[in-house]
DNA sequence: TGTACATCAGTGAACGCGCGTTCACTGATGTAC
DNA sequence: TGTACATCAGTGAACGCGCGTTCACTGATGTAC
């Protein structure tokens, strides 16, 4: 992108800063509600701002969408991140299934995994979209393989799929669950079942 | 329910008749769109209805979606016990696997597992609605720990709620993903993934 | 059997609301000279 | 430095549309006698 200063009166700073308040507001509470459950002024409101303006920042809602999207799954991964920077090359992915399968991520979703958060959702947006998913999808595995047994580096990177996915899943039964004892309990057969498969424990 | 026969003009039959009509369309329409996907009066129409008369069976949208998806519920498990019916009981849970996992059912949203099509949107639902899941996920787990590996009856429970759960993420990351050979791959790894952990199979 | 009457599943116009988007306007900031 | 002017992020009223729900009405079917 070319700014051609002396057109500028503000500088452009002052624009991005307020669009970058909006996406990450909107990464939030799409994650919580879902595409469908946020509304544009409320969004805008929140921030202190009014939904007319939102159009000189984004084209329109899908746009946001998208954009949220990958800002989503960029935080996501600095708080796997986060997760496992402690741990031991192989503690690793123990550290990883913990916090991913853990109560405070099953209850934090607006702040955790987009894929777990928008997985059924996703199927229901544009291509373009999709392809921001598989995008992410591919750059998380290739960074993730080398800590995941297996013989080859296809195996490997399948395997990680499948840990997603799977963790995925189980998050969300859980969070679709109304009743708190299954849903614990949801989450404890969850981490005891991939940490075996995934870092042979029993 | 007692029906005072003196009262009615119409034989019951045929009421219910048309309500099973609405709520089967709607239990596929709410697979393949989600719930906000779906307008009333669309779905009447599909029937050669009109809106008006939706009212004289449900009270409203909330009351449907509830009622579409215990009928999921019920179609699912009676295509999975199709789909397993043939195999010997070591065999069973190798071609659940196969079958939750193929192809067909990736790409048939409708007519498939409920949890995988609405995972994520049942959290957004009333308590009376999540609470369908929970029972019929209970159920249904009840009905497959048998076939699973495990040493205690809470064991196999456990697992099979892991594989349902696990095995409904890798399905909704497959449709996701907008690129048709990452689906493949996904499904594919899927399948490998957990007929190894649940059958034994390399 | 035939006629008057009652019921109620289904009809379709209308209502109300939420929400995405547009648009004329404002006013703070910056440039030109 | 001061003044006139231009830009554009942000404002808030208004528009249009989709959709859930309501309601007065219809007409096919059944009962009463």
């Amino acid at each position: 992108m070319i700014y051609i200063i002396s057109q500028m009166r503000y500088p452009p700073a002052h624009k991005d800063r307020t669009r970058q308040r909006i996406v990450r507001a909107a990464a939030r509470r799409f994650r919580e509600r879902g595409s469908e459950g946020v509304a544009i002024a409320d969004l805008m409101h929140e921030l202190r701002l009014t939904h007319g303006g939102f159009y000189r920042h984004f084209k329109g809602k899908e746009e946001l969408f998208n954009e949220a999207l990958v800002e989503s799954f960029r935080q996501a991964e600095a708080t796997m991140n986060a997760a496992t920077a402690g741990a031991s090359p192989g503690g690793k992915l123990e550290a990883l299934i913990r916090t991913y399968l853990s109560e405070g991520h099953c209850d934090n979703r607006g702040e955790g995994c987009p894929v777990a958060a928008l997985a059924t959702e996703l199927a229901h947006h544009r291509k373009s979209t999709r392809s921001t998913l598989g995008r992410a999808l591919r750059d998380y595995v290739a960074g993730l393989a080398p800590f995941v047994p297996g013989d080859t580096p296809t195996e490997r990177e399948r395997r990680v799929l499948v840990l997603f996915a799977g963790m995925a899943g189980v998050l969300n039964v859980a969070r679709a669950t109304s009743d708190a004892a299954l849903r614990r309990t949801i989450l404890e057969a969850g981490r005891t079942f991939f940490l075996q498969a995934f870092c042979g424990r029993a």
